[in-house]
DNA sequence: TTCCCGGCTG
DNA sequence: CAGCCAGGAA
């Protein structure tokens, strides 16, 4: 069987990406660079508490007090103007409407996304998976560690690299790809850490079980 | 390569 | 309490 199938017979499915709305994943999407989860669950917290998860709230609040609802993402004196700049471009470019970003055609949105300060590549692709229901494939830290552990590709491999491998092989499905790259942050979390965990790896492959 | 930062775990 | 963890920009 192969990589997915195995992370699917033993995770079962995910249910990503944890939001009420698709302009909250697009928040999350950015307040989780570089911070786990829990972190950004605070934040979101914080944001909601203040009414300020919509795309005109954030465009109208005062910088320092969106710095001080997203301190517990860490990274809160960049990360509020990156939310700033993100909604400005998106009142400029669609009017503040999500529903319109996503009208067009994605791969076209992706390179514009791209031009955001502040979204880079992951950022850019899980808005579109996890916001827009595109199939364009995320690559974190976990999928390139995985990936890696198992010959697939090469550490050094760049993040589009890693991503044209996928989506070569995968169906272009935002429902397989959503549930792909979930999988893959459980068993990242789980076994394919910094330092591994192989002992119940689903995949019994990762180099720690392939010692002498 | 370095800077940007908090919260959880051992 | 030290160590760990997690993207993007310059």
């Amino acid at each position: 069987m192969e990589i997915y199938g195995l992370l699917l017979a033993r995770y079962g499915h995910r249910h990503w990406w944890p939001a009420e709305t698709p302009f909250e994943v697009c928040v999350g999407a950015i307040l989780t660079q570089n911070t786990n989860w829990g972190n950004v669950e605070k934040a979101i917290a914080n944001l909601k508490r203040d009414r300020l998860l919509t795309p005109g709230a954030l465009r109208d609040v005062p910088l320092d007090l969106l710095a001080e609802a997203i301190r517990p993402s860490g990274f809160f004196n960049v990360k509020s103007v990156r939310l700033k700049g993100f909604v400005s471009w998106l009142f400029e470019r669609f009017g503040g409407s999500l529903e319109r970003m996503f009208a067009g055609e994605w791969g076209e949105l992706r390179e514009e996304l791209l031009k955001v300060p502040g979204i880079g590549r992951e950022t850019c692709d899980s808005i579109l998976l996890y916001a827009g229901e595109k199939p364009s494939f995320v690559v974190d830290a976990y999928t390139r560690r995985l990936f890696a552990a198992l010959g697939l590709v090469s550490e050094k491999a760049d993040y589009e690299t890693v991503r044209s491998l996928f989506m070569a092989d995968l169906p272009a499905d935002p429902r397989l790809y959503n549930e792909y790259h979930a999988l893959i942050v459980q068993h990242g979390k789980e076994h394919c850490r910094k330092r591994p965990r192989c002992t119940g790896c689903p995949l019994h492959v990762c180099p720690s079980t392939m010692l002498p």
